[in-house]
DNA sequence: ATTCGTTGCGCAATCGATTGTGCAAACTTG
DNA sequence: CAAGTTTGCACAATCGATTGCGCAACGAAT
């Protein structure tokens, strides 16, 4: 125990345990061997450190070294089960490889983005995973001149390589199941909306296609208005539904589960009329399954994911198309 | 641009630019003016720097300044909003007070916690806020042998200040909303179960107690057997509940989120009797109001929780009582 | 008694930025 | 024009740890 004005360090310790600041520094980080140093100075020195509560100074350390351990990531937010679970997983590999993870959060702004990624670079991250990310290539362009690797993740870039989930093919599968429980719940035959999300937007626009070609595959025409992708917030859905007011039986296809928050409020506005409703949203919650009129959900596999983003961490891969990863698509 | 191979530090930029190393620091930092340097230089170097993709390496620049103004926090899981909009909302609010959050999940494994803590720390943390920490006395004591102020959330320690919810007032009325809503929809006056969490940590004892604060309002006995806390996970919730096969009307205080997927599982499970259910839940998820029979849910005031803790940084404050911070109680 | 290899450890340079100090040149004042 | 002041900048020490290298002491071999 000291006194808290300064942290101790190797030569606080030195003296204390008539060594050199370098043997302590060697026996500390584990090179002692390597150095040939007795064992019994070995312990001499770590019961010193052990009682002095010493804990060593990254920065100085990190300095000297070439090579930092620091992985990166941002994330857009914390506030759904999807970028909950990476962040949560992105930390638990990045730990299993010996790498020190730091994720923060940008809050969708792109200024913000570009700070955070700044701010990893400066603290020598070697990596910088960029996760949903409004501009990647901003990003991957200032990484690559740092001499940083950088890779996308959720949402793809076209700098650097990308792991993505295959957008299309689940919302293709999704739009069936709802067109599947429509006819056997209702009788009817589509065709369904698309609610949430932003048509510029990479995945949107891919779960946009696949929605299509569902439709297509039966030969239903999706009017131009269905397609009511005005934002990402719950308040942004509910405010696209307000406007409408079913007369009949509906289908609704919601492109996450932020969208969703906004659609069950719209249905639970309906009252009576709400029982004519089916939709199934391209995003996991587990409480899904419990909200009335859902047959089904996609999750994403950030397992699997992650995986293939951790392939290509410390590789000099060139890839200019995305990894797509197959969904799950949990039917209810 | 540069060469991948080295990152650009001020020697190269003093080179170019025609200057020494010490001014390119100062006119980087932004304390030229102080340092009597002439705007021409001052432009010069700004240019060569954006040129060349320059960014401090904070390692370097930490190792020699004496604050490092990075804040740290750890958080078991993000796996609910509650973690994850803390975690969201410490980011934001670090920030905005010009300091480096760098937040990492635990898992909720103590062992993890400390190491975590200790990486902290040698990152050269200022303060550590350690939330839902399994054990925070331990790592407030690192702490302080090491100079490092820490501050706990969520769950309370002995050795430093805590900021946490009113576990107690607001397990109190939410069980009375559950008991007047089982009076009022089923005719029947309880006494209710509690499902959910462990006995020994801090906030579910404390949740027990307004659960039976608020059967003692009523003079209702609780039996023992009603209090089914056995572990924070869905499956422990879920596992518990499953021996309990109800004949004619329950009601559940169900003590968080996780805890409430395993119950709305079980709840299913139920069939047509699920109707004869009522439960409230310790904890906020935005599709909480539209799970059949679910009365209300409580939600922690984050931002309060959060304000209160800021106050406390870089204050030597010497608190016994942990800071108590109303919950908002939603009925539905 | 040399020579040589091994063991055990310390010296000093180094990583990149910050900062106290010193010192010319330019400018002002009397 | 000498003395004093201001302007503009560079030098070098420093933060704490890492690491290449050197050197003394000791034992073994010739």
């Amino acid at each position: 125990m000291r006194n808290d004005a300064k942290r101790t360090t190797i030569y606080d310790i030195a003296v204390l345990a008539g060594a050199s600041p370098s043997a302590v520094s060697a026996v500390l980080n584990g090179s002692w061997q390597k150095r040939r140093l007795s064992k019994a100075l070995a312990e001499r020195v770590l019961r010193v450190a052990e009682q002095e509560g010493y804990a060593v100074n990254a920065q100085a350390s990190l300095l000297r070294r070439e090579r930092s351990h620091i992985i990166g990531m941002i994330v857009p937010k914390y506030d759904n089960r999807y970028f909950g679970h990476i962040a949560e997983e992105f930390e638990a590999m990045a730990r299993d490889r010996n790498l020190f993870p730091v994720v923060t959060c940008t809050q969708r702004d792109p200024e913000l983005e570009f700070e955070a990624a700044k701010e990893l670079v400066s603290y020598q991250a070697e990596c910088l995973i960029s996760t949903g990310a409004t501009d990647p290539d901003r990003i991957s362009a200032f990484c690559t001149a740092s001499g940083v690797q950088s890779i996308n993740l959720d949402l793809p870039g076209t700098l650097t390589p990308s792991v993505i989930s295959d957008n299309h093919a689940a919302a293709r599968d999704l739009t069936h199941l709802i067109l599947d429980r429509c006819a056997s719940d209702l009788g009817w035959t589509g065709p369904l909306r698309f609610v949430g999300g932003r048509r510029e937007d990479h995945n949107t626009s891919a779960r946009i296609a696949g929605f299509e070609a569902a439709h297509a595959d039966r030969n239903i025409a999706v009017p131009e208005g269905h397609i009511m992708a005005q934002g990402y917030s719950a308040q942004a859905a509910r405010s696209v539904l307000d406007d409408f007011v079913p007369n009949g039986p509906a289908g609704l296809f919601v492109n996450s589960t932020i969208s969703l928050e906004g659609m069950v409020q719209w249905q639970a506005s309906l009252g009576d009329a709400a029982k004519w409703v089916r939709y199934g949203c391209f995003d996991f919650d587990p409480f899904g399954s419990f909200l009335p009129g859902n047959v089904g959900m996609v999750e994403q596999d950030v397992i699997q994911m992650l995986e293939k983003t951790f392939e290509l961490v410390g590789r000099k891969i060139d890839l200019k198309d995305p990894i797509l990863v197959p969904c799950r698509l949990l039917p209810f």
